[in-house]
DNA sequence: CTATTCTTGACTAAAATACTCGGGAATAGG
DNA sequence: CCTATTCCCGAGTATTTTAGTCAAGAATAG
């Protein structure tokens, strides 16, 4: 797992669909107009995420993307996977070489720390994050801990 | 929050030290020969870890490193936020240049999202670490489930 | 037929990462 | 004092990743 920007504009260009789409697709034109993401570079990410099948796609005018299943079904974790291949855990991958043992453990740590992280996000889905947005338009209030009542209540 | 190798480094040897080391220093060298990490990308490390507090050195024969308090009151949090400086959450930081509000949303998102991630790793020291290595020696269990007691218990 | 939109692959500029190198300054031990 | 050891610091560099461009093509609605 890792958290980089790509992974931000990819659940950005996601939300975007999950707001402004529906039965209808939406085309990355539009997308890249809001968000103001590059199309190309939209064009890779949405390559990656209909492989890894979050979105599906219609060619043609009127076309575009859709989520491949309802936003309460997709989740941040998903979405930054499929975008964000995972790090490799360099050094002795399970290959066993490392000197004192002491080298693995700490790949284990991580490993895990990450995968801590991993579930985390794999409790957000955008359905989640549609409903904050609305609660955020709606109530004026500051920003305080996303997700209280969601993950850790 | 950012989540790469760089933070990896740090954290394994912040934990190499508080493992090897006690009243007397660690020196860099060591933790490189033991960890297989490059020495001067080592002090470069270092030389964060050092101006954020959380080591104190000694020059000279017999120097290097020591935690700069107890390993219970070290967390991975510092140890990230110290080498892995934050990122800048790019386009309108609170510029409000922004075109529909809806830029500014997916940010104060991802900000939220990092700060959770960011809260979570500040409830694991150094020491909940060890601990869990101890337990990881003794028990030759496989790994499941690191700090469920910790954090989410 | 045509404009629109996805699809793909190759390529590129800029930034970040993971280093190296060289010199210096403090200090323990002789 | 001398010397080896160790931290300290800044500059430079190779590699990788990121973010983005470009060009050609395939599907399809109207």
């Amino acid at each position: 797992m890792k958290l980089t920007t790509r992974g931000r504009y990819a659940v950005t260009a996601m939300l975007d669909l999950a707001i402004n789409g529906g039965p209808q697709p939406v085309s990355l034109a539009d997308i890249s107009g809001r968000q103001e993401i590059s199309l190309s570079y939209l064009e890779q990410l949405f390559a990656k995420l209909r492989r890894n099948e979050l979105v599906t796609s219609a060619r043609g005018p009127g076309g575009g993307y859709r989520l491949a299943r309802s936003g309460t079904e997709i989740f941040v974790a998903q979405i930054i996977d499929a975008v964000d291949e995972a790090v490799d855990v360099t050094n002795c991958q399970g290959k066993g070489n490392c000197h004192h043992g002491e080298t693995c453990l700490t790949h284990d740590l991580w490993e895990d720390l990450s995968g801590q992280i991993h579930d985390f996000l794999s409790q957000i889905s955008l359905g989640d994050l549609m409903e904050r947005r609305q609660r955020q338009r709606t109530t004026a209030r500051p920003v305080e801990g996303l997700l209280q009542t969601l993950s850790l209540g």
